[in-house]
DNA sequence: CACTTTTTTAGAATCATTATAAACTGCAAA
DNA sequence: TTTGCAGTTTATAATGATTCTAAAAAAGTG
């Protein structure tokens, strides 16, 4: 299994649901946005076991701990999560509510101007809204 | 009243809690981010009578759709709005959460190169999140 | 004033998420 | 391999933001 290196070198113990929860998130072409309900369905049609929904949220956010995941600014009621990590920003379809991703590249250098004193810049999100 | 013309111009009758929350939301020299909670403990001690939640609720959502108001995309369990409908951006401080307007001077220009087949552009939005 | 429509309200309902605490499991040391 | 224990999973309860409901109150109109 392709993923249990991958936990055990971060500190997490590669567990059947864990593993399982890799699989659907990971073993992708493309990167992977959802909601954790998304995720849940998902998970029950892939595997065969039921995986408990705290289960689900318990390792969502040990993944974003470990920095697998990232969540993605935007209003809603649900949280989104993205399986692409790198520094990037992301349209939003408000007709449909999906999430497409923008690479860097396509939106050009953006140059923050201002500065607040003590303060440093952890990243820069840019959600482009999308309507028909 | 300087807020009667302005809601009846949109529609909305000028309530006693609609006027009383305008004074809150718009009488004051910068603009103002917050969430219902943080808009109703300022109601709370602005005014003498109480407002209940649910109007509290029914005024924002009916403010935001006027155009009188704006969600700000974050992530956090509460939904965050800003009095500053002009096109602009955030700063977000991770340990305070607290939010500041950026103007889109202090970010420069932004260049979607990316389209998406009949779809058009409805807003950009940037959030700069800061930390220590 | 009489009447219609909009608004307010308290409280219930909903829904995503988190907490709890007991059972289970991976894993390392004996 | 067995034992012991920290780390995990789980069902369920609890929380908390938001929305719904339906009845009372207020606003607009003639």
């Amino acid at each position: 299994m392709k993923y249990i290196e991958k936990l055990r070198n971060s500190g997490l113990r590669p567990t059947k649901q864990r593993l399982q929860i890799c699989e659907v998130l990971f073993n992708r072409d493309k990167t992977f946005h959802f909601t954790i309900n998304e995720l849940e369905q998902r998970i029950k049609k892939h595997t065969d076991n039921k995986i408990s929904l705290a289960t689900i949220y318990n390792t969502i956010h040990a993944f974003e701990k470990k920095g697998y995941l990232k969540q993605i600014p935007i209003n809603s009621n649900q949280t989104y999560f993205d399986t692409n990590v790198t520094d990037h920003h992301h349209f939003y379809d408000l007709k449909d509510e999906k999430l497409i991703d923008l690479e860097k590249s396509d939106v050009g250098p953006i140059n923050i101007l201002r500065k607040i004193d003590g303060k440093k810049i952890k990243s820069v999100e840019v959600l482009v809204k999308l309507e028909d």
